[in-house]
This record gives C-alpha cells, sequence and structure tokens, in this order.
RNA sequence: CGGGGUGUAGCGUAGCCCGGUUAUCGCGCCACGUUUGGGACGUGGAGGUCGCAGGUUCGAAUCCUGCCACCCCGACCA
C-alpha cells in the first residue's frame, strides 16, 4: 500500500476514489459502471442489510423474492414509470450464444431471438403489482407489507463507485393498501426508519422532507426522502419512500372489494435504500488518513496490534492479546487481532486506519511490565490531544464498552454540528448563488412553488431543491429568491451527489 | 451525447517533441538475513503483446492513419 491519499481539500473526488479502494470497499469491475465490493466493504454492507432488515421485520414487513427480468410490456403500463425510467433500461434479446463461423470467439444466435424482450428490473414496481393483482380480492387481502433485497440495473451515463453504479443492490418495499390513510401512513413511517437507521447506525444526521413535484418518482404521488449532507457541502439523497397512490393498482388493474362490497383500487407504496448508504457513510466521517467507521457498523471494532522484538517477546505479548481478544468477545465486540508477523506496527497502525476501525490497541513488552495497554480512537486525528491513551489492562475491557458508545456519539454530533452549521438561510439570489459557491451547505430560501423556477435556478446554479423539509423555522411566509413571488414556506436548495 | 485528458509489469510512472544496444524508476510480489512502541533495511530474484490494427523505415514505445478502452468535467439519475 502506498503511502496517505489526495487531501480532502485538495480533489475531494480523488480523495474519495483513493479512500474506496484503499480501504478495501470496493473497486472497478472489467463491465464499465459495473463494481466489484470487496469483502471488508460487504461486511460492512451486511451489517446494514441485517439492522434495516430488522427493522423492518419489527414494523410488519416480510421478506420476497421477484424475478429480475420484467417483459418489456409491463414496463410501459404506468405512463411516467416509463418516462422516468425508459431511458436506462438494460434489454436482454436473445437467449442463446453460438460459435462463430469464422472461429473468432461466441457470437449471438440469431435464431434465439427472444419474442417478447425483458428487461432487466430497474426497479420492480411493475412485476410487484402485476403479481398483487392476483394476490389481492378482498379487503382481507390486506395489506400486504413485502420488502426484497435485490440487485437492481439502472443503466447510467456516468458512475461513482457506491454513489450511482449501473448495478447496485438494494432492498425495495412495495405494499398495498385498503385506504390512502393507511398507505400514507406507511410510507411515512418508513421514512422514520429510514432516517432513524441512518442517524443511529450510520451516525449521520439526516433532514426528512418531502420532494418536489420535478424530484419526484416515476409514478408516485409523493415523495418522501432524507438528505444528507457530505463534507465537501453536497447533499446526498439517503432514502426514499414513495406514497403511489393508485396509480399503480390503476396501471395494473388491481382492485379489492371492500367491507361495504365496493370494488376499489389498492394505494399503495414502495420504499428503498441501497449500496448508496455505502457512499454516505464514507463521506459523511472520513478523514485523510482513511475511513472512519461509526462502531455499530464497523466491521471490526477492535484491533489489537502486538509490539515485540525477539520471538520470546512475540508469544508472551500474543498470549496477553489472545486472551484479552477472548474476553473483549466475550462482552459481544468485534475484534481482530492482528499478529501478521510480515509488517512492522506503525505499517498496521496506518493499515487499520484506513481501514477505519474504531479502537485500536497497541500492546507490547514494555506494557505487560507495567500491566497497561495504548488505546487510540479513530475518530480523533492521530496526532491531536485525547487520540491516545495509556489505560490499565484490568480495566481495558470495560473502557472500551464506554469508548466504543462514546465514538458512536460523538460521530453523530460531529456530523451534525457539521450539517447545522451548514443549513444557511438566504433572501436573495445573489446571496444564494455566493453561498452556493462559498460555503456549500443546504440554503434555506423561498420558493414560489413552480417547476419552472426550480428549472431556471438549477440551470444557473446547479442547485436543486433537495426537499421541502420537515424542520422547525420553515413555515414562514415570504418571497420567492427567485421572482418575487409569495411563498409559503422555505425549502432546501444544494448542490447534490 | 458534448468538452478535456490518459493508455508502458499488479499499481504509479520516465522515455515520445528529435526513431537506434537488453524499455526507466518507485511501490508491491518471491527468497534469505537483520528488524519490529507510527508506514523497516540489505542482498538476490521473478514479472512487459509499450491499448489494438495497419502503414513509413535497415530499425518504431517514439513518426503517420484508423480503431478501441478508460478517467475527469457537463447533460441524465438513487
Amino acid at each position: 500500500m502506498s503511502k496517505g491519499i489526495t487531501q480532502r481539500s485538495e480533489d475531494y473526488s480523488a480523495w474519495y476514489n483513493e479512500l474506496v479502494k484503499k480501504a478495501d470497499l470496493a473497486e472497478h469491475s472489467p463491465v464499465k459502471g459495473c463494481m466489484i465490493i470487496k469483502p471488508y466493504g460487504f461486511t460492512i454492507w451486511e451489517r446494514m442489510q441485517r439492522q434495516l432488515d430488522e427493522m423492518f421485520k419489527d414494523t410488519g414487513h416480510t421478506n420476497a423474492y421477484f424475478p429480475i427480468f420484467i417483459p418489456k410490456s409491463y414496463l410501459s403500463k404506468e405512463a411516467s414509470h416509463v418516462e422516468g425510467f425508459a431511458k436506462e433500461c438494460a434489454v436482454v434479446t436473445h437467449y442463446r450464444l453460438k460459435n462463430a463461423e469464422d472461429g473468432s470467439g461466441v457470437v449471438v444466435d440469431p435464431e434465439a431471438k427472444l419474442e417478447e424482450e425483458l428487461i432487466v428490473r430497474p426497479t420492480s414496481e411493475t412485476v410487484i403489482w402485476s403479481t398483487y393483482k392476483n394476490w389481492i380480492q378482498s379487503y382481507r387481502d390486506l395489506p400486504i407489507l413485502v420488502n426484497q433485497w435485490a440487485n437492481v440495473v439502472r443503466w447510467e451515463m456516468r458512475t461513482r463507485l457506491f454513489l450511482r453504479t449501473t448495478e447496485f443492490l438494494w432492498q425495495e418495499g412495495h405494499t398495498a393498501h385498503a385506504t390512502q390513510e393507511e398507505a400514507v401512513a406507511e410510507a411515512e413511517q418508513m421514512l422514520r426508519v429510514y432516517a432513524q437507521f441512518v442517524e443511529e447506525f450510520m451516525a449521520v444526521p439526516v433532514v426528512q422532507g418531502i420532494k418536489t413535484a420535478n424530484e419526484r418518482f416515476a409514478g408516485a404521488d409523493e415523495t418522501y426522502c432524507i438528505e444528507a449532507l457530505m463534507q465537501d457541502g453536497k447533499a446526498l439523497q439517503a432514502g426514499t419512500s414513495h406514497f403511489l397512490g393508485q396509480n399503480f393498482a390503476k396501471a395494473f388493474d388491481v382492485k379489492f372489494a371492500s367491507k361495504e362490497g365496493q370494488l376499489e383500487y389498492v394505494w399503495g407504496t414502495s420504499w428503498g435504500v441501497s449500496t448508496r448508504l455505502m457512499g454516505a457513510l464514507i463521506m459523511a466521517h472520513s478523514d485523510d488518513n482513511g475511513l472512519v467507521l461509526p462502531p455499530k457498523l464497523a466491521p471490526y471494532q477492535v484491533v489489537i496490534v502486538p509490539i515485540y522484538r525477539k520471538e520470546e517477546g512475540r508469544i508472551k505479548v500474543g498470549e496477553k492479546a489472545e486472551s484479552l481478544m477472548a474476553q473483549l468477545r466475550e462482552r459481544g465486540f468485534r475484534v481482530k487481532y492482528d499478529d501478521r508477523d510480515s509488517f512492522k506496527p506503525g505499517f498496521k497502525f496506518a493499515d487499520w486506519e484506513m481501514k477505519g476501525v474504531p479502537v485500536r490497541l497497541a500492546l507490547g513488552e514494555r506494557d505487560l511490565e507495567n500491566n497497561t495497554i495504548e488505546v487510540s480512537r479513530r475518530d480523533i486525528p492521530r496526532d491531536q490531544d485525547g487520540a491516545k491513551q495509556v489505560v490499565s489492562l484490568d480495566a481495558v475491557v470495560d473502557h472500551i464498552g464506554s469508548l466504543l458508545e462514546e465514538i458512536q456519539t460523538s460521530l453523530y454530533q460531529k456530523a451534525l454540528a457539521y450539517r447545522d452549521s451548514h443549513i444557511t438561510q438566504v433572501d436573495t439570489y445573489e446571496e444564494f448563488k455566493n453561498l452556493l459557491e462559498e460555503k456549500g451547505g443546504f440554503l434555506a430560501a423561498h420558493w414560489d412553488g413552480t417547476g419552472e423556477t426550480e428549472d431556471a435556478i438549477k440551470k444557473e446554479t446547479m442547485a436543486t431543491i433537495r426537499c421541502i423539509p420537515f424542520l422547525d423555522g420553515m413555515e414562514d411566509e415570504g418571497k420567492c429568491i427567485y421572482t418575487g413571488k409569495p411563498s409559503k414556506g422555505r425549502v432546501l436548495f444544494a448542490k447534490a451527489y
């Protein structure tokens, strides 16, 4: 591994890319725009999955699985849905290859052309609603609260590891309800679940809100979202939850007999978070020494680095380290003992810093004599006060327990302080443009409520309305910063990923 | 799809303008030894269709033509 990475302040993009690679999270695949998630990176994703899945189960959902291929005709049934996704769909046209006659390799067998092309799912509303049609006859069949963990493909022009890849992993919930109120409540509930997960486990504060009509999901009546702020001042949509109204029910003819015997269309929701959360996690906390992971999601919460001179020291330190590791594991901590003999301690320190392990223990022969151990926390830069302390070996297990909690909290608080100091109220367009360039972050500004104004501002400044936030202090009346027309409340603008 | 850039060992690169022994250097890798409290050192070694295809030439990484791939900045998007 080469030394260090590009500084964040120099080139945020380069910093991010190097970090993803050097922290062993992911790399580009031979297929353009696709990503190989490496074991270390995938472990973090798995921890996210496990936690989210538990939260979905707690709110009454169950998992199912629908196919990756969608008949082309399905996609065209919901008009705005097809408009939103048609431009980025991968299409399967054939089901067989054969050897080329000139021996140049394999070619597509023209004989094996599909009668109806298949779309690789960009999202699963269409297959799922065509299935729900068969599952639903009566109000007694409702609600259906289903989630699936899956991969989807969206053929984007430009990709970025984790943040936008051609294929990505996600979770998509699809629910069907008898009433509008129930469906809206479901969409709102899942937004809260997402917000809770991102804040509590990823230690990333979010703004909850709704999208404007322009930014709404293709086929939804309302899109709820959580927006997070990255360290470069750009916003990232971390999760969305959609109230679908009766749009998909109408498109796929999904009706149910109500208690009163009336035939009514079903109300729907869908909601999802993706491997993009990994991008949010990386960008929210990391520094120029590499990744910084919150303890609740770190593959290893504690790494023990032994320091010794001779073989005899290696054995002595090793014995103590092993027993310490056993004690920590008993307490439920995820611990790694780095006994690689081919690397010196300094290298290991840097290596685990790059990988973001929250707590590092350095145990040497000197410690054995003094009955001490050196404890370092990743969330404080290595040369800063408080990054390291020497603790009695007898007290270290308890100490680590509280330290991990403290790190989790302090990461959140730090991100929150940054986020809060980067929500700026602006009242003139000049100020808006200046702040966008100089400071970044969310700009809370009045907007006249029209898509035209939104588009115009986007074109001129690259900032979009991230959401109409559920935040205090936003409900006042005012004048649109762009047109001067009346506004019913402030919305959050930002440049976004 | 526009604008810019880059392709040389696993990674990062020099050489190219001005063609000439065996293609440079660093990291990494392998072996042995010494090391081990913040990214070790020595010695030896392995590893290359110089993006691809043509052309010019006695001779091409270098010049010419065509193609391809990737990256960055936009448009599109989670």
